[in-house]
DNA sequence: TATGAATGAGACTTCATTCAT
DNA sequence: TATGAATGAAGTCTCATTCAT
């Protein structure tokens, strides 16, 4: 059986100027994945881009892919934040509001960095990683189930909540990601807060 | 400006034995992808498994690009002629039976092949194809807009229909789409039946 | 011991059609020496530019090597022709109007089609036509030396005249193949002239 | 505008080592060239011969034609080196002490390496640096021309200064370059000898 | 005889990864 | 631990030549 090549990093960075390094790795990854795409994003490259040598790289990523991971990681490490963030200030929130606030979360998720979100979803080829991002999405679903059955008392009696769960999450996921991406126009701020209330519409006239 | 990489066909197959031989590439092309990936779909191997020369694949596609824009080509077409087909019967249907129709029209589009779809929509770095996938997209929004219009006194009267247009074709899109991939237990027919009703109700609901 | 490839003509092509494709074929190739250089000169870009099948190319050339040997052999004969012909004529003449006449002619030579010329001297890796250049060459400065020992009361008694064949033919060549070349404004008629007094002259003084 | 495939050197070889690989490459370039021919000079060949990888190769030289470009450059280097050394020696010498050095020293030049001059001058599709080349000869028309200007006095009153230096300088040149490649013999001290003496009456007797 | 589709050796080049210093 | 020169497998693509129709 072929062995997947290794994605974790390979050592802790505890001392302070590994730190660093390892910062401006992830940092000239994300930077040259942005700029120049990832056909173009070889390691000499990024090493050079972050001022280490191609050496030193290896001391801290066994691999390209451990480092285009290592980018996905953070990235997504910001957006479970938000997430994590939302979700606990919205657990004791009645329905409505509760939508509202997740769904403008989301928008801001989508918004931290659109360019290197492009990117990743559009060019990067899959790999692991998309098990952790599977994981934390299905980890959101049961979140926003829980959630659901909590509240049960504001829906429809006839709404199947698992369906539901995966409804709302999988529309306002679309939702947001597509309009951040293909619809830049919504980065202003009313176009932004038309769409939050739209979305927040549609996710409301379904569950109620 | 810097040229992108030619992603057009060489020239038309004429003859019937040229036709066979542009057939098997991008036949042997999509199997690869499903069966191997992307990163493994090398020109040498393509035209191994198409059973002709790598020479015989240059004489048709000028790179390993344009194959695989041929392949998502073909799988467009396929998507295309549903998605046309269905809106010409579409048009004269009253609001509810028109959404179900689309609904479960984008269903069936996304359960083509899904294993192709799944490979072309998460390992394939984005070629020019982006742009004809874009456009079509855009087609699809503006039909829907128009219909939309069309059937304004079946609609509630606060829509503002490109909004509209955005969030059905948006949600529609992803949920037929996130269904097949992630949850393959909707393959049934029942659970392809209830979440074609689902996702009906969310339209409706929305609109009405 | 490897064989040198095949440089000679396949068939005599003594139909008329035959004698018109091989031609269509030694011009083409010409043309796109010149056109394109050597690099591009591809058979089947060549057959194309021929308007004729790379099938019917090698009909009638085994190689590439055969037909860019074809194309030499025809700008070599239109060269010898005048030489010979120049030879022919000057045989009876005094020395100063004989050397005149030669420079006159190799000067007129260089001129039939320099950039065919040029590329044919400056592009084509040698093939075994370099031979029968030399022996061409050979065979005049044999013929000049001849000329000069029957016109040897006319030259200065301590002539060495193999020597002096070689030293006068080859300046001769030199000097017109490098006006012709480098100092394009030598086509024009006076300076034509200028160039041809000129050469004689150094050849004159050195012979008397 | 076309861009020309890059003819310069990657990096400079900074380190001992890479100063090595360096010199290695383009000494094993010039030895395939001579030994095999352009036609037979591969990429992986030269490497191989130079006892280093493919990788290596292109660390330096982005391509074939840079390499052989960085033969070419050495080998020049070589030969202005010889006539800059003589030009300086000869400027304060009178006319025929002059130009007999200028002849040895132009037929000393094209015996440093008469392999590779011969496969230079006859194998190589010219490359970006016939341009250097000709300056070089510019230069050394101009040079010899001012030469000329300064010993006016020692000069035929007619002699057109400027047509004087294309004809001596060319005339040298060819006649050096085709000895040595065509009459091996002139490498024996006396037949050289021979030959500097006669060449150097053609030139000296035009001029006078 | 003509056609042009097909062939495949081999050229060039890149880039993830290793390793001597 | 850092460096960056070196590696070489692997990939893309071309083009002289063949051969079935």
């Amino acid at each position: 059986m072929a062995r997947r090549p290794l994605t974790n990093p390979r050592k802790a960075a505890s001392q302070e100027r590994s730190r660093a390094t390892v910062d401006a790795l992830i940092e000239a990854t994300a930077r040259i994945l942005v700029r120049e795409g990832f056909a173009k994003a070889s390691t000499n490259r990024i090493a050079q881009q972050a001022g280490v040598s191609v050496g030193s790289l290896y001391q801290y990523y066994p691999s390209k892919e451990a480092l285009v991971a290592a980018v996905i990681d953070r990235h997504n490490r910001e957006l479970m934040a938000r997430a994590r963030a939302a979700s606990a200030e919205v657990a004791a929130l009645p329905l409505e509001l509760a939508v509202r606030k997740l769904v403008a979360t989301a928008f801001d998720a989508h918004r931290i960095d659109p360019k290197l979100h492009r990117v990743l979803a559009e060019q990067i080829p899959r790999t692991g990683r998309l098990e952790k991002v599977a994981a934390f999405n299905r980890r959101y679903y049961d979140w926003f189930r829980e959630y659901l059955e909590d509240h049960r008392n504001e829906l429809r009696a006839t709404l199947d909540l698992e369906l539901a769960a995966f409804v709302c999450v999988t529309s306002i996921e679309a939702l947001t990601h597509t309009a951040v991406l293909h619809r830049p126009e919504v980065l202003s701020k009313e176009a932004a807060a038309t769409l939050v209330d739209e979305v927040t519409r549609l996710v409301m006239r379904y569950l109620r």
